[in-house]
DNA sequence: GCAAAAGTGTTAATCTTACACCCATGC
DNA sequence: GCATGGGTGTAAGATTAACACTTTTGC
């Protein structure tokens, strides 16, 4: 006889299947940060035993009345102070024994902000930024999770006006070429990165230019309103203006 | 005092936080198929009364001692007996009241299969083949689920030779070509698109043709064997590749 | 005047698109 | 012999890659 002809309600369903209600869920966000010319993410000290001196993401676990991405602003907000940050999906990392804790599975997103944001504040001092480059393993699987989000933001930054958000509202030519190059890892032309940049016209032209640098100054732009309007709200928030 | 100078064990952690441990965790197919020219997905009549002559995709909860990745495997298994098929995580969903029975976060993969494999045996019978193109809603979030997966299929497929898998291992180009066109919803440049494929070298050249076929036949291919053992593998096996 | 970086254009190569005719087969 | 789709090449346009010199400023 074919079961699935009973109808069954939702709570029956649950009721069958409680036993399964017993994985834990969280979010670890790996949050890029662009300085001294170097990609940064911002790392902790782990506070398990299991993984003494080494470093971990930011991360914490799903509430259970909290949408799985609201997660990660709540902890973008703990850690840093900031709202409305750029935040992506990019994976879930569901291994058996990722977690000496049990069974953790857990949802990585990307973020990127500026880090001379005048809100942003890093109270607790086991909280620091780390060159990318310079990040050898992490604690749990984050170093997996790290490689995962970094490839995920290279193939973004090619389509997308999305590195803005690394940067100072106002910043010239070179600062952003600087920024491409370190994101991707390798030297960009700068004559076609100027004509590319052009070409996509996401920028607008200041008419101010650099102070304070020891050479001739370059000319300042921002992103364009609508665009920077755009690309700083999470995948989510997109996804349902698309819907709308 | 900052407390997290306070190592913690992971024991410790987990008994403050087992009230967290009360989300379900589930995974959700996208079981794409290719038959009449047209990209199909594989759905099932709802068996919950809130959605009652409803569809909704092929899934289950992820049990505790299963790694993530391999729970799609066991649905994939256990719906259409088919193994070593191709699947690709695809984004997780954790709205707060996206399922009826309380709270469930879901991880939705897609998957190629080939409809007219001789081992694919889909035994219960309300579940059934639906064109995409067809389809206007579905239960729970699964029209939202199945739009990003196809979205994702679609921008894979230009990219990788990941569309024989819904193929059988012989095919005309112009079976390959309605393919694409089925999957991108355009109609493509027969002489463009034979151009492209030979370009990428993805293909060998059977020697045979085509046969009862009411008009000239055309000539037979196969994908390479090296691709075709590569884009066989789940987008995990290929990431543990990458790390060995 | 020198060091440092800003600013700018052209050419060759590659890739993409659009497009039309003859050919082989089944009926 | 006719209907059906198989098979093929070329030219124009767009995109990308490589490459060097002059200008402006701070010191």
């Amino acid at each position: 006889m074919p079961k699935r002809l009973l109808l069954k309600n939702a709570e029956i369903e649950k009721a069958t299947h409680s036993e399964y209600f017993n994985i834990g869920l969280s979010v670890d966000c790996v949050i890029f940060g662009y300085e001294d010319k170097q990609l940064k993410v911002l790392l902790i000290e782990s506070d398990l035993e299991e993984f003494r001196g080494m470093y971990s993401l930011l991360g914490d676990l799903v509430r259970p009345s909290e949408d799985l991405d609201e997660a990660p602003y709540r902890v973008l907000i703990d850690r840093t102070g900031l709202k409305d940050v750029y935040l992506e999906q990019v994976h879930t990392f569901g291994g058996l024994n990722r977690h000496p804790s049990g069974r953790v599975v857990t949802t990585a997103y990307y973020s990127l902000i500026d880090v001379q944001h005048h809100e942003l504040q890093i109270t607790e001092h086991e909280v620091h930024w780390h060159a990318v480059n310079d990040i050898k393993n992490l604690a749990f699987d984050h170093k997996l999770i790290l490689d995962t989000c970094l490839a995920r933001l290279r193939q973004q930054v090619m389509e997308e006006p999305i590195v803005f958000n690394l940067l100072q509202e106002k910043f010239s030519l070179r600062q952003l070429q600087d920024l491409y190059e370190a994101i991707l890892g390798i030297e960009l032309d700068r004559r076609n990165f100027r004509k590319r940049i052009t070409l996509k016209n996401w920028l607008v032209d200041l008419n101010e230019m650099e102070e304070d640098v020891p050479h001739r100054p370059g000319k300042l732009y921002k992103l364009r309103t609508q665009l920077r309007r755009e690309y700083r709200m999470s995948d989510k928030q997109r996804m349902q203006k698309l819907v709308v």
